[in-house]
RNA sequence: UCCGGAGUAGCUCAGUCGGUAGAGCAGGCGGCUGUUAACCGCCGGGUCAGGGGUUCGAGUCCCUUCUCCGGAGCCA
């Protein structure tokens, strides 16, 4: 068994004096002279760095004084007030255990690097002080999305991961198949016999748990999806990876303004827990990555959400005056500039823009009366655009077939979720979240390859 | 995929008019100091992304391939 250690989040909090603590960390500098040798020491339990005093009478000094960077110690001390500036505690070592030394070529300095390089070493990142508070951030909200979704009695999902839907347009799809790609079976038309693969059809990665989720919705009432999606378009932005988390409740009996309401509040809920649970490592992407971050966020969670139809938003950024990149008219996908000018000029605050032409949204979304629209809804906000995306679902068969039909996808596909909708169907809504884009929301942070552990992009899969 | 920018030591970068490859940090050795991006001295460290071309001579100019970054599209 080892020997116990206290995180160093916790000694930090200690009232000095106190004998007999032990910590285990990794060194984040060394400095030594003659009469004394310090070392920081970091565990990841926080931002928080502890300052070991070592004295030369130690047994082990000459091999404490030739520690490197990135070193794996344990410590036992007594924790005292620290007599410099720079410190309030620091741990005045009677032991130095050196567990694991790193080798003289440790690519982590004592000083900034860019992002950059920090992705090519993606299994030494976590190591450093922004990527350490990035992750834990990204743990806190995804506890927080789990309380805010149980705690209101919504049932968790595991949709799968496998699927054989021909997606909803969704983007491009990973193939999963255990057939031979140098020497696949063929049919006597010479075609890929997919019979012969491992599920006897062409299968792939999950876009989406949606449809899935929908039919959970159907019978258990609040239902909420949280996993790894796939896409496998070639994007190389900042914003995009072939391998996300997304968060997609589904409720029954509710509208699309029912779903806003939702939102409204599992968005605030998250921020929330953010500025409460994580305020050491908010402040400091405030001050390093975003300046500007805890107000923006603090604005945010204070402001009730706009609610406005996309016909009026087309019209407001039509009457603004401004020009875009882009023409703005009824129709027209809004581009991200449009999104951001009506969230931050027009609006000053979160926008519900509602109700979009159907053409430019999903087959799945619900039709609305005036036979043009759908019950669609994004949330924009401030700074990053849209961050949800959602619809009350068409729970109506007919409507649904008809618009199934138009898309050009087959019934049969879709026979299973149809059913959904001539067995007891509900008017039920919906609504998806990319988890790494509210992490980006959260931090400041601008790639969405530094806001998960090990991104997957087109012509990486490292680590 | 399209447009733009970039690629020089382990990292961050400089490199003039085309003329023997540089600094800081990191590493090793030594010194010094209750230090704190510690400091001082010495040392090791290069396929200048790959290939081709122009030239007496290319990190530098030209062509090409690759890779990365940013933006766009797609979308979350």
């Amino acid at each position: 068994m080892q020997s116990p250690r206290t995180r160093i989040v916790e000694v930090l909090q200690l009232q000095p004096p106190c004998a007999e603590v032990r910590v285990k960390g990794w060194l984040r500098t060394v400095r030594d002279s003659k009469q004394v040798v310090f070392l920081e020491l970091n565990d990841g339990s926080s931002m928080g760095i502890l300052q070991v005093v070592v004295d030369p009478s130690l047994p082990n000094i000459e091999d404490v004084r030739r520690l490197t960077t990135g070193s794996a110690v344990g410590v036992r001390g007594e924790l005292v007030p620290s007599p410099a500036k720079g410190q309030t505690v620091e741990l005045r070592a009677t032991e130095v255990e050196i567990i694991g030394r790193a080798e003289a070529d440790f690519p982590l300095q004592k000083k900034r690097h860019s992002f950059e390089f920090l992705r090519t070493i993606a299994h030494l990142r976590n190591r450093t002080n922004t990527y350490g508070a990035v992750f834990r951030v990204r743990s806190k909200l995804a506890h927080a999305i789990h309380c805010f979704f149980q705690d209101r009695g919504f049932v968790y999902v595991h949709t799968p991961i496998i699927t054989a839907s021909d997606a909803e347009g969704a983007g491009e799809m990973f193939r999963v198949t255990t057939l031979d790609p140098a020497a696949p079976p063929k049919t006597p038309e010479g075609r890929i016999d997919w019979d012969a693969d491992f599920f006897a059809r062409q299968a792939y990665l999950t876009v989406s748990g949606q449809l899935n989720g929908e039919t959970f919705a159907i019978g258990m009432g609040d239902i909420y999806t949280f996993g790894p999606t796939f896409r496998a378009e070639n994007s190389n932005t900042s914003r995009h990876v072939a391998e996300f988390w997304m968060i997609e409740p589904e409720m029954a009996f509710f509208d699309l303004d029912d779903n806003c309401t939702l939102a409204e509040a599992f968005v605030k809920h998250l921020l929330r827990t953010l500025l409460e649970d994580c305020a050491e490592d908010v402040a400091f992407f405030d001050e390093r990555i975003d300046k500007g971050l805890t107000a923006r966020l603090r604005h945010v969670l204070e402001s009730p959400f706009e609610r406005m139809p996309y016909a009026e938003a087309v019209k407001r950024l039509e009457a603004s005056g401004q020009s875009f990149e882009y023409p703005v008219f009824f129709g027209a996908n809004l581009q991200a500039e449009h999104e951001r000018f009506l969230t931050e000029t027009i609006i000053g605050r979160p926008v519900f823009v509602t109700d979009y032409p159907k053409e430019i949204k999903a087959f799945y979304m619900r039709r609305n009366d005036d036979g043009r629209t759908v019950a669609a809804v994004d949330l924009l906000v401030p700074q990053v655009g849209e961050l949800i995306g959602g619809s009350q679902r068409e729970e109506r068969y007919d409507v649904l077939l008809q618009a199934l039909e138009e898309t050009g996808l087959s019934p049969q596909s879709y026979a299973w979720y149809l059913d959904t909708r001539r067995y007891g169907t509900v008017p039920h809504a919906g609504f998806g979240l990319g988890f790494e884009r509210l992490i980006m929301y959260a931090t400041g942070m601008q790639n969405i390859r530094d806001v998960i552990p090990f991104p997957r992009t087109p012509r990486h899969c490292e680590f």
